[in-house]
DNA sequence: CGGGGGGTTGATCTCCTTCAATCAACGTGG
DNA sequence: CCACGTTGATTGAAGGAGATCAACCCCCCG
């Protein structure tokens, strides 16, 4: 908990961590600069809450470092996950006022916001960030397909083997390591986090990840750091193509 | 086998039926002369595939009649439908070749058609297509959500609540009918279909429905003809708030 | 030391799948 | 016109995957 309070010391757009991958990825440094002036860092601590689902956002933004969660709850209290956001990733709806989820911080983490409303001016009349944000939409609404598919089709140990080898990946690539042969990585959810988002529950959670490790398909080390000796082997388990076609 | 004819213009789009919806919502005259220079029509039947999940797809566009759906199959056979695409709706994805999932007309169906290149091409040049595009996308992105909470989270009666009901209020809208009190309404879907959509068994699905009308919460006439006495009551199964709060 | 959060494991129960028989509507050819 | 096959749907019986309820462990921290 004992973190710098203080914001980080904002950083210069042109060396942030995700310039090649977030909303702004396109802009020219003229448009940078006016995305400058509505831009401002937040921090947010493992657990807390960003924004609740129903409240009103006067903010969009970026995940510059660490994961946060986006989760529907029932009235009923059940819940489900419906998206992860990892560092590039876009929160908030321009042209909706309040929030249709509740986004929590499963890390610590670090958000760089824009005033929304400046923000949507912005979009209209630079194109770069609107061609940018439909790309990444497009590609969240192809995410959100694929986990329909697990949801609705797979059985819990095919669920687990897909969200491992999702997080292994999505792993790999932020940290520019091949996405075959071995892989290592925590896993930043907890059993809890996972049966929220594969639509189990945690003990379920918990028994099909220790029959993955009594088969030799995982390797653990404590409860979160995960070995995947063979990615091949992995995604056969998750029932999608072993010869990993991810032409994405 | 099949002749899909292609009809070289039997609107205008001045009076067509989706002008104030579909992703040309926003174009001036200027703008739709343009799209009507690399727009034609094409019909399908009921159980024709519009496109295969891998296939290049030359063209986007819109459904202007009718109904089709998204299908995600993996290797062993299971089957995911991942969106429903009725009047209004957007086909395909600018920006990338081939189409990710199996495209399926259930009814007959009309398309209007753009060629992807120049499609493409205008997109850049007219903010008002991709912002409709960007607006429409993050719709699409919503519904997934909200049904990945049906997917994980709901049991078989209320997955068939939620189904009738979504179903209901489109329709509902699309004919410009009050969405209170009583509706009425014919099933575009089969047993399967639904099955498909809802991640069950058809004969899940046809014992939910039988139970539901055993307790009054819809009326059948055939298998297809729908009466839903009372909406709320409808909602109420579903497991959402009952007072039908949808402010989209 | 006690307490609490996160995790594992066991026993039982239940909802949904699976397998299978039956039915109604429809079209086709003898 | 009727026998036949086909397609979509309903219903029944049996079995299983995962939920539920509950005990217990581990580790960190005040």
């Amino acid at each position: 908990m004992m973190q710098d309070e203080k914001l980080k010391s904002p950083h210069d757009c042109e060396d942030c961590p995700i310039r090649h991958r977030a909303v702004c990825a396109r802009c020219e440094a003229e448009e940078l600069e006016q995305l400058e002036e509505v831009k401002y860092y937040r921090n947010f601590q493992a657990g807390q809450t960003v924004i609740w689902s129903g409240d009103k956002m006067d903010f969009v933004g970026s995940v510059v470092s660490g994961i946060a969660t986006l989760t529907q709850t029932m009235e009923d209290g059940r819940t489900q996950m419906v998206g992860l956001l990892l560092p590039s990733d876009f929160v908030g709806r321009p042209g909706r006022e309040g929030s249709a989820y509740d986004v929590v911080a499963t890390t610590d983490m670090v958000m760089c916001c824009f005033r929304k409303k400046p923000f949507e001016q912005l979009m209209e009349r630079t194109p770069h960030i609107a061609q940018r944000l439909l790309e990444m939409t497009l590609d969240e609404l192809d995410a959100a397909r694929e986990w329909m598919l697990v949801l609705g089709r797979k059985n819990a140990r095919e669920k687990i083997a897909s969200l491992l080898s999702i997080i292994a990946r999505r792993d790999a690539t932020l940290h520019l390591r091949p996405t075959e042969g071995a892989l290592v990585f925590d896993l930043p959810l907890t059993r809890e986090a996972m049966a929220d988002y594969l639509g189990l529950t945690l003990e379920t959670v918990s028994r099909q990840i220790s029959a993955l490790k009594r088969d030799g398909v995982i390797l653990l080390e404590g409860k979160r750091h995960v070995t995947v000796p063979d990615v091949s082997r992995l995604m056969e388990e998750a029932g999608d193509d072993s010869d990993g076609g991810m032409f994405a």
